[in-house]
DNA sequence: GCAAAAATGGACCCGCAAGTCCAGTCGATG
DNA sequence: CATCGACTGGACTTGCGGGTCCATTTTTGC
């Protein structure tokens, strides 16, 4: 993938890629313009093109690739912990209080809408993305399961897309009604539910 | 609004905006262009402007218009019947049918996108339509909760919200991963979280 | 220290699509 | 049947923004 690539060459192109990530917040996908990234980063159009021979699209994936790692790492250390009631709520209070702070300004949110028809390599990463998210909270599901805190008629990998499903949802309203208690109450609803399950 | 339409004028304007909106359906908000508009209606530029004077944005304000009214009355009769738990499941089920064979062509979704950001009235009018639908559902657990077949502990309003956050987010993921199962459980860990509400 | 390759600057090209203009036609109304 | 305003056609303008090119400077490896 990378040919040769010189340390200084190295740092350039990371100070394109946060560069772009930062403008892609602010700006939103379909309006982030070449010109804003070289801008922000203090390069020229023909460096852009230098590390990103694909242009726009083949920038516009190694940011959602760095972004939507860590979309995961941010819920840690509870995501990947979800063993004790304590645990879940914490995790739940995460995840508001990290997507009220961001408000409109994910990164992803537009490659969710249909600009992300256009970018089918970007859509991937973000369905791996969710593959291991749901998986994350399936096997939290499970282990509660296991310790006979949630019915073990649940099917948990379900269970589990449902709940993201209420989360993607709560955040999409969030920056559209900047109300939040679409994500909340979606977050309420399923794990409550999951705790009374028969 | 609109200052004097003739018959033939009026039918013209109709013509145009529901090609307008089946193009929105197909190519998505940020991907049609005037000429498909024209294209599909036979109508040429000026006739686009001659009606639309504020140009794509007061067209695309006006198909959102008449869709985000579509998506309500999509849910009849059961959304503002939600009176017993069958007609709360035929309302589960319409649901994702009508979104599982609509697939990814659901014609707000671009709006709820980052696209939005730049349609500010458009953003206001499905804004609006939120607002509506989570009051219907609210209405329907009210119902549910006078009958005693929903907890009274239960905020109406913010289950509702949670619902139909779930909805969104359950749609969204339909739309970029082809999977209905993030819809289907989002619908049925809310309803059933709601059943078995203490 | 010297080729070769990588890194950089910036002018240029080009296509696309929104929006403008004006000339011309149709249709309602007196 | 005359006239005015609504209606239509289509050429033209304009600006934006992605992508290309080549000359120049800097770094690397021998």
């Amino acid at each position: 993938m990378t040919r040769t690539l010189t340390p200084k060459g190295e740092q350039t192109r990371r100070r394109i890629v946060s560069g772009a990530a930062a403008e892609l917040r602010e700006r939103g996908v379909d309006q982030v313009r070449l010109e804003d990234v070289m801008a922000r980063t203090g390069t020229s159009k023909s460096q852009l093109f230098h590390y990103f021979p694909d242009g726009k699209e083949g920038l516009l994936l190694a940011v959602v690739q760095q972004e939507a790692d860590q979309v995961l790492a941010d819920q840690e250390p509870y995501l990947s912990n979800l063993t004790s009631w304590e645990v879940w709520d914490r995790w739940r209070d995460l995840i508001v209080d990290r997507y009220v702070a961001q408000g409109d300004q994910c990164p992803l949110r537009g490659l969710l809408g249909d600009t992300g028809r256009r970018a089918p390599a970007a859509r991937a990463v973000l369905t791996d993305m969710m593959d291991r998210w749901q998986a994350a909270v399936a096997a939290g599901i499970r282990h509660m399961q296991a310790s006979h805190e949630i019915s073990g008629n649940v099917d948990a990998a379900r269970a589990a897309g449902g709940l993201i499903a209420g989360i993607q949802g709560g955040v999409l309203l969030l920056g559209n009604t900047g109300r939040t208690e679409y994500l909340e109450s979606a977050l309420d609803l399923g794990i409550d539910g999951l705790k009374r399950a028969t």
